[in-house]
DNA sequence: CTGTTAGCGCTTTCAA
DNA sequence: TTGAAAGCGCTAACAG
């Protein structure tokens, strides 16, 4: 039985104060309050009674360090501000927070010290999971993890990852894009990879060439260029690939952001697309709320989809599942894309 | 002095761990790590040595029950999926990390119950302070605000509002768009509001009607229609107000979604944007990465563009500003919008 | 300059 | 069925 120290201050009231508002021990308060153990019915309400009249409510801090448990995950994206990644990290925050857990988010900005700053920080406030969103994991941020709490990776992973990991169906979302070209007519087709850290990006380009080879289509020096999933990238590797002779008739392009900006710069060098050329992109990150064209409807991008919402409740479902049997079968999630044909694909002139 | 209970496990170290190892006590440790009060240079360099070699970090959880603060802060947003969002929480992300703080990000959906339960759930975390983006504070989240760490609004604020706030000059803005429409000649202006508990809906709907009055342009009945919005709030406003007599020759939407609503319903229906109509939006919500268009070439809208980023980084300013001096003066920061004229106005017919 | 002590608010044995 | 007591890992006042 304890007293508290001054009555006068408007703080919020703890267990203490009820057990003395309760003429009872702070022990029996706790037990009547987490409804596990026994207690006296009447007093029971009582408790409840005065926590209800008092407002209390347990504080998260104190029961972290109890219990080594702070009901909080991290959550590292590369950047909230690219569009697929809000889409990812609302389907995880759907799940995760329905299971009463209060996400941390994190940006990365790609880099690898901020990177690990960040999972330092993670494992500082003992959050109980980490989802790893887009994220070339580090050395050192991998040597940290190991020792951490549970982690799911979602989209990249290292090249012998061994843990849990959600993402989209690379090799169906480029053989739908190849499909839908080879069946228009075009054989002659490029394609702007993403940075070679990014295992994305490399299934995509190994699936690429694996496809064309399936397809019959050879694919001549030059038309594989590396871009790194900024527009601007696109631009260079628009230019290269019109130097290219034989020119190709289709270009793929990593994301939706360089398909764009190829298209702008095929326009001011007077090509039209899709009659000139067949532009697609990957992601479908301007759809938005929008079913069928992109905010405008004068034209969209011929793009894949790839499921974020779902990815993201996945990876939630995964990690809250680890999290409650650390020691189950590891999980690999690959989800299916779907193609969108919009009006940057024609058929080869 | 304390000994460690059991030195098998392979479990974060502590400062007791720290102090056994270096045979000093917890509070030299504390005082050696934490750099407050004298200590030995010799021992303090031996105890840094020891936390380096054996991965030290402080428990921020630990920390926090102590220190009853969190280094976090908590940052509630309608909706992360509508693009506006993350612009304003990477804006607070910027200055808040680097001000050692931690986000938690939470989603109300626009859902009042959420909202309270969040604020509720952000309170027993005891977070050092709250950021509420574009929410309407519903009166029980107000009481709850009252009681617990600085806030400071963006975007939204409820009426009589005595707290800190950050906003776009939404004045400004409409009259940035009403002069462009009123240059061109247009003079039957209609105006699809936002809903009527956002105060940001409401001041630019006041803005409005007083504008018009200025460049002395009548409203007629039917002209002001309240949308929500949302993208198919603007298909019906459109549909209403086609059948206006006389029909307006420019349509202010609420937003860009709306506006693109409206331009494809106004397109099903035989009408040219902006040859027989002229439309803009609001936010520049597509715009992302890209300067000067949308993402496809073909068409721009014309739209106002909110100070997003920085909206974010002088709520982030502001609440730390707070943090760091409870009574000092409240601070109203209202930030410029830019015109940013595309392709979806033209000269009245 | 260093150690002892108390305590943040909660959970959880262990006795009574 | 209840209370006493210990302790999660840290900070800070105080004594030495």
């Amino acid at each position: 039985m304890r007293q508290p120290r001054d009555s006068t201050a408007i703080k919020r009231p703890t267990m203490t104060d009820i057990a003395c508002e309760c003429g009872l021990s702070r022990a029996t308060v706790a037990r009547a309050l987490s409804g596990k153990g026994y207690v006296n019915p009447e007093r029971k309400a009582l408790i409840h009674q005065a926590a209800a009249r008092m407002g209390y409510r347990a504080s998260t801090i104190a029961r972290a360090l109890r219990t080594q448990r702070t009901s909080s995950i991290g959550v590292l994206i590369a950047d909230i501000t690219n569009p697929i990644f809000p889409e990812i990290v609302k389907g995880i925050d759907e799940v995760v927070s329905a299971g009463d857990y209060t996400i941390f988010l994190c940006n990365t900005d790609e880099d690898a010290r901020k990177q690990l700053a960040i999972i330092r920080s993670l494992l500082d406030r003992q959050v109980d999971g980490i989802i790893l969103v887009s994220q070339t994991v580090s050395d050192e941020s991998q040597a940290l993890l190991k020792n951490g709490p549970p982690y799911v990776l979602v989209n990249r992973r290292p090249a012998r990852h061994g843990g849990d990991y959600v993402g989209p169906d690379n090799a169906m979302a480029v053989r739908q894009l190849l499909e839908h070209l080879y069946g228009l007519g075009h054989r002659r087709i490029a394609y702007i990879t993403g940075p070679a850290q990014s295992s994305t990006a490399r299934e995509r380009r190994d699936s690429f060439t694996a496809e064309m080879a399936r397809l019959g289509c050879s694919i001549p020096p030059g038309y594989l260029v590396e871009g790194n999933y900024q527009a601007e990238s696109g631009r260079r590797a628009a230019e290269a690939l019109l130097a290219c002779t034989p020119r190709p008739t289709a270009i793929l392009a990593a994301n939706d952001f360089v398909a764009l900006e190829v298209i702008s710069f095929l326009h001011e060098h007077g090509l039209q697309v899709p009659e000139d050329m067949s532009v697609t992109g990957f992601d479908d990150a301007f759809k938005m709320r929008f079913s069928g064209r992109y905010p405008l409807p004068a034209q969209g991008l011929t793009t894949v989809d790839q499921p974020k919402r779902e990815l993201g409740r996945s990876a939630g479902n995964a990690l809250l599942a680890r999290m409650a049997r650390p020691d189950a079968p590891v999980r690999t999630i690959i989800l299916p894309t779907t193609l969108n044909i919009r009006d940057t694909t024609a058929p080869a002139g």
